[in-house]
DNA sequence: GCTAACATGTTAGCCACTAACATCCTTCTC
DNA sequence: GAGAAGGATGTTAGTGGCTAACATGTTAGC
């Protein structure tokens, strides 16, 4: 009982950082959006602003997929291939997301797309879901034990990802992603055989 | 003849700052070196620096690779498929700087591997690759026109390079990269078949 | 109530990067 | 060969992301 209000108080304070940061980003683009900007919209100050998120990219990119696609890589059967492994699972993840938050995921993929330093970002972000996939598909800790062809699986899976969310955030998030991302799948499947 | 020297003059006090810079960044690391300090070094002021490199980290990072890409993407005979397509022109343009400059490439790629700063801005550098990629493979100049499948193909193979050359830096260069590359693919091929 | 813990604000500063202006040096012209 | 024009450089000052130090207020536990 005794740190419940404090947490909640926290809880609703980042929030309230990061509804104004993504309205101002929204009105204004992010760029044009100052940290001391968004930190009086949200009634504190800049410090304050940089106790709950790190960096200013990181309003947006509040990462809570990895968990998911962690989860989701353990309940794979061990007889699927690689490639099978990462691709359901990613397509696991991503449905339960796409199901729940489907407007918000778009909004965010097109901010993302929308600024350059928020897509750097994104990748060192999925540089860190790569070495989950890795360690996964490995069956090890040990980053240095990850032979080169489960890099390759990894890396080329997170591309067609990647891709195929790219291609439906440009196109105004009017297609089916689920499907979109299975198509983007088969397409390199059928390029390579 | 009139502008000549002021040309040389010019290249020779790009070459100074990029030398001083990349010797410091080996010494004491990237992100503990200011752009200031390099300055000093090379005997110029900041602003100077910032008039040769738009950022400190283009210092690292003058793309040299993309019009090599560009030019043996051009000599592909259309008889082969897409993926071979790229493999072969990304193999071609490595081949090219791997045997001109092998040394200066594997402290690149290291320096790369140790700055994130370095690695996002790489990222970057990557979109404009697949970009070209894309163009070329689509034979289109507008970015809309590319179909998914071309997309899906550029950013995997650029994935599957990106992977082989990091794992080259990894183990510290002691492998044959071109070769490391072609298992790379045939990897990737072979998980997928 | 008192004290220890903790969230927040203020201030000052570092660094990457930019703009404005003055200076100097080359180059071109007469 | 003197002077004007143009370009390269330095100085200074400023912005924005981000950090550290310290002071203050607010809550938690006794």
């Amino acid at each position: 009982m005794s740190q419940d209000w404090r947490e909640r108080k926290k809880a609703r304070t980042r929030e309230r950082i990061q509804r104004e940061a993504l309205r101002l980003f929204g009105e204004q683009g992010y760029d044009e959006t100052t940290v001391t900007r968004i930190a009086a919209a949200a009634g504190v100050s800049h410090t304050t602003f940089f106790r709950y998120f790190p960096t200013k990219e990181d309003v947006v990119l509040a990462d809570e997929y990895d968990p998911l696609i962690e989860a989701a890589m353990r309940s794979r059967p061990d007889s699927e291939d690689l490639v099978e492994r990462v691709r359901n699972a990613m397509a696991e993840g991503l449905a339960a997301v796409y199901a729940a938050d489907r407007d918000a995921l778009l909004a965010r993929v097109r901010l993302l797309l929308s600024a350059p330093a928020l897509r750097s970002r994104l990748w060192e972000q999925m540089q860190s879901t790569q070495a989950l996939l890795e360690r996964s598909l490995a069956g090890t800790d040990d980053p240095a034990a990850v032979p080169m062809r489960v890099r390759v699986v990894a890396s080329a899976c997170l591309a067609v990802l990647t891709t195929a969310i790219t291609t439906w955030g440009d196109e105004g998030g009017t297609a089916d992603l689920p499907e979109l991302v299975d198509e983007a799948f088969a397409q390199l499947r059928a390029e390579l055989s």
